[in-house]
DNA sequence: ATAAAGTTGACTATTTTACTAGGAATTAGT
DNA sequence: ACTAATTCCTAGTAAAATAGTCAACTTTAT
């Protein structure tokens, strides 16, 4: 699990989305310009949103994205598992091919990762878009 | 709050020395070997685990590192902390000087931010070097 | 037709990570 | 006093990741 902007401008325009959709599609312009993310940034980070089918994608004018699911059903770690590689697993053995064995020192650090990976995961499963937006609603920025 | 090898190299160290160190100073030539990290690496993430407080340095032939403190009162978080860098604070406003009021759809999203650095906090806190290396003392590895 | 939007792929600048190199200072053992 | 093992310190660097940019193309409402 990766923590970096990508993330969180997955989780910005998601939410841009969820807040801004009344009867239009919202276009990567308009969430780039509220919130000042690069358009061409924008552009990658979706097709790879639209993929995991968290979007779908209107063409031509008046076009733009929407949500697939309704906001309450839209996971955080969805959103940021779509953007976000995967989880590198950690080698115990970098040398060798032999499993982790949890006995080495190596094993011992290791398992403390993929039980803090554990913790981000449930995080990020615990809350959804729609939780995230109720918080303030009216604020349209 | 960055999650990198420099993280679990220092936790990897440091629980090496709080299973090797019986009388002797552990050497990082020792560690290197043992854990498979490069010797130079080793001297820089010690240059800052010594800054912390965490180890004491005893110089020439037999010298080496040993724990400032006993494995129980060494938490996971410092050792992590002396490593890595600060936790980089996310600007809600980029470009203005105001402070976040927690209305916009980056306020919203960097409060979730702020929330998951406080659950990997947490449970970096409440690991100590004594509780990950009661998990298996015996094997030296 | 035109213009607004998504689609795609290649390219690039910057930063971070993980590491290397080389030497100086310290000190135990001889 | 000498040697070798160690920590200490500074500088540099290769590879990877991040955060973009750029350009050409397709689709479609008007």
């Amino acid at each position: 699990m990766k923590l970096t902007t990508k993330g969180r401008y997955a989780v910005m325009a998601m939410a841009d989305i969820a807040v801004n959709q009344k009867l239009k599609p919202v276009s990567l312009k308009d969430i780039s310009l509220r919130q000042n993310i690069s358009l061409s940034y924008l552009e990658q980070l979706f097709s790879k949103l639209k993929n995991r089918k968290l979007v779908k994608s209107v063409r031509g004018p008046l076009g733009g994205y929407i949500l697939e699911k309704t906001p309450k059903d839209i996971k955080i770690s969805n959103i940021i598992f779509a953007v976000d590689e995967e989880v590198k697993t950690l080698n115990c053995n970098r040398d060798s091919k032999k499993s982790c064995q949890g006995k080495s020192v190596r094993c011992i650090t290791h398992h403390l990762w993929v039980d803090l990976e554990q913790h981000i995961n449930d995080f990020f499963d615990s809350t959804n878009l729609g939780d995230l937006i109720k918080q303030k609603q009216s604020d349209l920025n």
